[in-house]
RNA sequence: GGGCAGGUUCCAGAGCGGCCAAAUGGGGCGGACUGUAAAUCCGCUGUCUUUCGACUUCAGAGGUUCGAAUCCUCUCCUGCCCA
């Protein structure tokens, strides 16, 4: 049982891309990495057996408000962790809620002591501290844990952005000291990752990274970006972020986002992303190739028997045709779900370990440059 | 041969004198989705026009009426029932 490592092998001369290896006790993450979205302890779509063959993710991601509401702790302790629970071998990674916090806006109060929601689900009210959800995500065991954070929305005047960011600094120490009180639970070692916040204003980003920076935790996120901001703002504000955070540490930039977004940050020395877009968007039809991007709804797939993408190394991407795919999709058919998930997956983590290929050999900046009108591509 | 019930825009199916280019559902076409309340959501779906609006439609042909998908007559189809 040994804490995360992060060792940095190579940063690009011309960018502020990186090369890295994360150890944990799951197994080792090479970045920059893309971490498929498993917010109820599964990738929407995927089996686990598709995501080993096919997608092969160094590690996935959880989600603590969502296990916690179900299937609950009690199933998760008589599983032994989700690790077992879902029989994933390699790490985990699980959101604390915060982001809830703001995308379930309507449902939930926040003051000091914590936030209380109102259940998706049932209705039921529940308090999260930041106690508590270091509790619940000691119970899920994941490899990585976040700290318990508000994410404001992008049009967040600074008074409110100052506030939240302090008051997520409050929550911080709070995790920290409470997770220094309580052991690691299933023989793994848990490692937490502090966010920072601070909306769109750049006193407040700086400060935020010096705060959490001072924590030396072993990673550190990047939080309150693609949350309605322009590009412009978010890429000006990751860089912000990234040139104040430790150089050592891997640095996490929450739920973005687009292929193009992907590459962009990693430019800017971001080395781990999750998000949902490949595959809810795998789901209502968009499919990310290496050639652009597909509509496959689009009448003009009817007839094209080529395959998916011929582009990777995947043997889902190779074997149906577009034609078969959009079939599947007008006809509501689940297995459509299953490739257009799969497909995007796979294209993801071609895209992060291509990066880290470019970066090592020195070739990343031209060929991200060539890269990114491609990936915009409406196919 | 006789008796009923029907024929509506791609399909199903409302409408039963003016508020009807015609509800609703499906299908079709397009779009959105960024730490997942999302197998979801939003447009468009007779023709022409940017809009206003104009024009052609509710099996067919006549008719009544200021006005008809809606009322009348005949014709042609369809389903069920009786011979």
């Amino acid at each position: 049982m040994a804490a995360l490592e992060f060792q940095l092998h190579h940063t690009d001369d011309k960018t502020a891309a990186r090369a890295g290896t994360i150890t944990t006790d799951h197994g080792t993450i090479e970045t920059p990495i893309f971490m498929p979205v498993g917010t109820a302890g599964t990738v929407k779509a995927v089996t686990q057996q598709q995501l080993v063959q096919d997608v092969k993710p160094d590690i996935i991601l959880g989600n603590t408000y969502h296990l916690y509401l179900r299937p609950g702790m009690e199933v998760m302790e008589a599983a032994g962790g989700l690790h077992r629970f879902m029989n994933w071998k390699q790490p985990i990674l699980t959101d604390s809620g915060g982001y809830q916090v703001f995308s379930l806006a309507a449902s939930r109060k926040i003051n000091e002591e914590g936030v209380m929601f109102r259940s998706h689900i049932d209705g039921s009210s529940h308090l999260f501290t930041p106690e508590k959800v270091m509790d619940i995500q000691r119970t899920i065991g994941a490899d990585i844990i976040m700290a318990f954070d508000e994410c404001p929305p992008a049009q967040a005047e600074y008074k409110y952005a100052s506030d939240s960011m302090h008051m997520t600094h409050r929550w911080l120490d709070r995790c920290i000291n409470h997770l220094a009180t309580t052991p690691d639970k299933w023989g793994h070692s848990q490692n937490l990752f502090p966010i920072v916040q601070g909306a769109i204003h750049h006193d407040l980003r700086k400060a935020s990274c010096e705060y959490i920076s001072s924590k030396n935790a072993a990673g550190n996120a990047i939080g309150g970006l693609s949350v309605g901001e322009p590009e412009p703002v978010m890429y000006e504000i990751c860089q912000l972020c990234c040139e104040n955070l430790p150089v050592q540490k891997p640095r996490y930039l929450m739920g973005v986002g687009t292929p193009w977004n992907i590459l962009e940050c990693i430019a800017l020395g971001v080395d781990m992303f999750d998000c949902v877009m490949p595959t809810r968007n795998g789901r209502n039809a968009m499919l990310f190739t290496t050639k652009g991007v597909i509509n496959i709804d689009n009448k003009k797939w009817e007839k094209d028997m080529s395959p998916l993408d011929e582009g990777l190394d995947c043997e889902v991407s190779r074997y149906y045709s577009r034609s078969y795919v959009r079939h599947l999709f007008k006809a509501g058919e689940f297995l459509g779900f299953t490739i257009a998930s799969i497909q995007n997956l796979a294209f993801y983590l071609w895209l992060v370990r291509e990066a880290r290929k470019r970066i090592l050999d020195g070739s990343f900046a031209s060929w991200k440059e060539e890269m990114i009108p491609v990936l915009k591509t409406r196919l």
